[in-house]
DNA sequence: ATATAATTGACAACATATTGTCATATTGAC
DNA sequence: GTCAATATGACAATATGTTGTCAATTATAT
């Protein structure tokens, strides 16, 4: 069996979303460095920060594409930190809610004054209707596959 | 400081990268498991197999948006394992040219065949225009990225 | 040709992420 | 309401990936 057209440039598309992930985590690391923070503690502060409600720590990981054990850790450690807080979760005994501190806030308050810039210039010389395309696509392609939890 | 359009709209697309990038290593472990491999070792067999010539093991993590460090630890454990050969490089006294077994091409030749199906058929329903889109951008995002080594 | 810079393999320390398992809590079928 | 299935936190083992460093090799500037 042969890929059919669509089939080659959706492979393409996967080899690029895992090289572009190490690529991006890289540039993450280096805006977030001089916070004490990293690209995976950064993304769990904007699962949290996209949200309208508080998160437990199962919901940031299904956001995220991630298991709900590497998120877990990270959030562990965070609270140790100071980064994180629990409250109590009606709905739940065990799974409390995750939320910012006032120091998790300011640091993500100057990391977005970082990010804001830096998405803008890299988005300058691209078509805004194949950014729109390629968001879509990307969507749809995650919404077909399965989480490992 | 505010997004511009197109700058929310690529950092929607960098959240649904990473999203997406462990959603996507899921669904190759479940493809590679009965394998004796995994994504993470069947990306270094794909780098390799789309070169039209043999690589390197800095040239692998080129490709694949990696450090070289860990390229190179997956490239040694599977030259261990009976997948990878390296052989000598006329350019360069140390660093070997990484090749394919006869196990590995016989691993590859089943896996491609488990994975043409499942890409013609997760893009069956996806706009060829878009999914073209998808690509140019991703590939653009790509090269205004550098790497961490 | 020589000196300097960049590349590469090797090794170690650490960060991140998956898988497996268990006990507890919640949900849903009946 | 009861019971099975599912979801969750906790913990451990392992795989994957980055950063830092050093010595050896290659490339580059002069």
């Amino acid at each position: 069996m042969k890929h059919t057209d669509k089939g080659h440039i959706f492979t393409e598309i996967v080899l690029e979303v895992f090289k572009l992930s190490g690529l991006l985590i890289t540039e993450g690391d280096k805006i977030t460095e001089t916070n004490g923070l990293s690209s995976a503690r950064w993304k769990i502060l904007g699962a949290l920060a996209r949200s309208t409600t508080p998160l437990t720590v199962s919901q940031i990981a299904r956001v995220m594409g991630q298991t709900r054990q590497a998120v877990q850790s990270l959030v562990n450690i965070m609270n140790k930190g100071g980064l994180l807080d629990f409250i109590d979760n009606p709905a739940h005994k065990r799974a409390k809610l995750v939320c910012f501190t006032t120091k998790s806030q300011q640091i993500y308050a100057k990391l977005d004054a970082e990010q804001i810039p830096w998405a803008n210039q890299q988005s300058g010389h691209l078509d805004k209707t194949e950014l729109q395309a390629t968001l879509t696509i990307l969507k749809k392609i995650s919404r077909g596959l399965s989480y490992s939890d």
